[in-house]
Order: C-alpha cells, then structure tokens, then sequence
DNA sequence: CTGCGGTCCTGAAGGC
DNA sequence: TGCCTTCAGGACCGCA
C-alpha cells in the first residue's frame, strides 16, 4: 500500500514529468472515484506536486488541486506520447491527457480516489505532523502517546496524529525501536519515545531511498513501471515464520484493528 | 474516548 | 476441475 515513502517517490518521479504542462483532457471511466467537474481544470497547468500525508496534490495554474489518494492499489503511471501500449487496461479508471503525455490511474480495488479542490487548508486540516517536518519532536510524539492507551502501532497509524505512517511503515518502526506494537502508547517511557521517533524517521528515510516497497501482494509500482526495492529490506512485515534477523526468535503475526501486524516478540516484547 | 463491525472491491487461497 | 467461501486492507461511518 502506497505509504509516505511510495507517494513522496511518485510525487518525485511524476513531478519532472508533469510541471509545466497543460492538461487538455480527462477521461473517466470509473465516476465515483473522480470527484468535482473535470471542466474546471481543462487548459489549466501544473504548477507543482506536493505530498501531505499518503496524498498526493497537484497545484494547478487556476490555484485548484487535483488531490489524489491511492489507498491500498492504487497506481500513477505516466506515458510520454513516444509510447503508444496502453497499461493495464483493466484497472484503469481514469487518464489524463496532458500537452504531452498522459497520466493513468489504476486501481484494483477501486478505493482510491481523485478530486478536484479549491481550499487546501481546509482538506489538509485534519492531517497530523510530518515526520519530516519540525514539529515532530519527540516531546510532540510524547504527547500524543500519553493522550491514549490504545496500541502505539494504532496511533502511529492515526493520520490525524501522524501523517504518513501505514502497516509497513509502522511494523518497520517499531522493530527497528523494539516496541511491541501491542503496548499501549501511554506505557512507553521517555526513552522509547526517542528511540521510536528515531526508527520512524530511518526507515521512512530508508523506504524512500529505496524508491518505496513493491512488496509481494502489493501493486505499488512507480510512475514510470519500475518497482522499489524497500520489500528486500524489510525485517517484520510480512515475514511471519521467519527469523528475526535481530535476535532469530521467530516473527509473528497477530491481527490488530483488524490487519495484519507483524512483529518479533522475542526481541519487541510480547 | 474506545472498540467493534460494516462498507467499498478484487483476486488469491482454501475447502470439498 | 470447479464452485463456493473467506480473507486482506485505508479510511470512514454508525453504534454500543
């Protein structure tokens, strides 16, 4: 599933391809995962990309946004005019053509969706702190875990908390900190708060470097069909059966707000 | 506040 | 072989 890492990859990848150009068309097949009126952005250019969260924007010259979120399956892939082989015909459900170029969004599952906005703040208000930014500090994080008793790993996954975190990022995290993502988040010390914070950023910094995770039942892909290679890297999510590379106690899986969640309980803790 | 279950959707996997 | 059921999951919603 597209988390920070893959989505700040495309938005990388597909921002090189995109800024400057005129969008003169938009195709959709699938209308429920297109909200507002295409009309509006017809002629209009790309200003930039930005990425809040798992979402990625794209500022357009009429200072509307196309704001996109690709959920679980949800693939951008961008052809130059040069390639005439249309991708994966099945699961797209909306191209946009450009000057030069178009854009395809595909989605297995239909979750993912597009739309048209005007007011940024206003979508974005709700989103929590970029790992990125400066106002993940690690007194921030000990707020917002001593707020709750739930699973740290649930409230790691609150994008209302923090932004950009899902299933891989999180497992990721809390092994390379050794936390159960069982713990209640309001039962870590100061010192694992600090660890945590620490583990968040490396492997964020990690997925990113590796251009994201294509892993085994994951349609992530980038904007231009290569995958990442986060997946060769990871340590707990899915390798349930495995060998700890850590301490060798076997990687388990439990469910957890109903996904899967994996992690070493020899060395994270029960 | 918290947890639970349902919803969207498809393909893979398991049962018989 | 083939039909049927179950499951996975990001975000959201309604309910207890």
């Amino acid at each position: 599933m597209p988390e920070l890492p893959e989505v700040e990859t495309i938005r990388r990848s597909l921002a090189s391809k995109i800024r400057g150009r005129k969008i003169k068309k938009v195709l959709i097949l699938k209308p429920k995962m297109f909200r507002g009126d295409p009309k509006n952005i017809i002629e209009t250019k790309v200003i930039d990309l930005q990425r809040r969260a798992k979402i990625l924007f794209i500022k357009l010259s009429n200072n509307k946004y196309l704001m996109i979120h690709l959920k679980l399956n949800g693939q951008l892939i961008w052809l130059s005019e040069a390639k005439k082989t249309v991708p994966s015909g099945k699961t797209t459900h909306i191209i946009i053509f450009f000057d030069k170029g178009r854009l395809f969004f595909n989605d297995l599952r239909q979750f993912g969706w597009i739309k048209i906005i005007s007011d940024f703040k206003k979508e974005t208000a709700k989103i929590g702190v970029e790992p990125f930014s400066r106002e993940f500090t690690v007194k921030y994080l000990s707020e917002v875990f001593c707020q709750s008793k739930r699973a740290v790993k649930l409230v790691l996954m609150d994008q209302e908390k923090i932004a950009g975190l899902g299933n891989i990022y999180s497992s990721e995290a809390l092994w390379e900190a050794k936390i159960s993502p069982l713990r209640p988040s309001n039962s870590l010390e100061s010192k694992e708060v600090k660890k945590l914070r620490e583990a968040i950023l490396k492997v964020l910094k990690e997925g990113i470097e590796y251009k994201g995770a294509s892993a085994a039942d994951q349609a992530y892909i980038q904007p231009l069909g290569e995958k990442g290679s986060y997946q060769e890297h990871l340590r707990v999510y899915q390798q349930d059966g495995e060998k700890c590379a850590r301490c060798g106690g076997i990687i388990k899986r439990v469910k957890l707000g109903g996904r899967g969640t994996f992690y070493c309980p020899k060395c994270q803790g029960g």
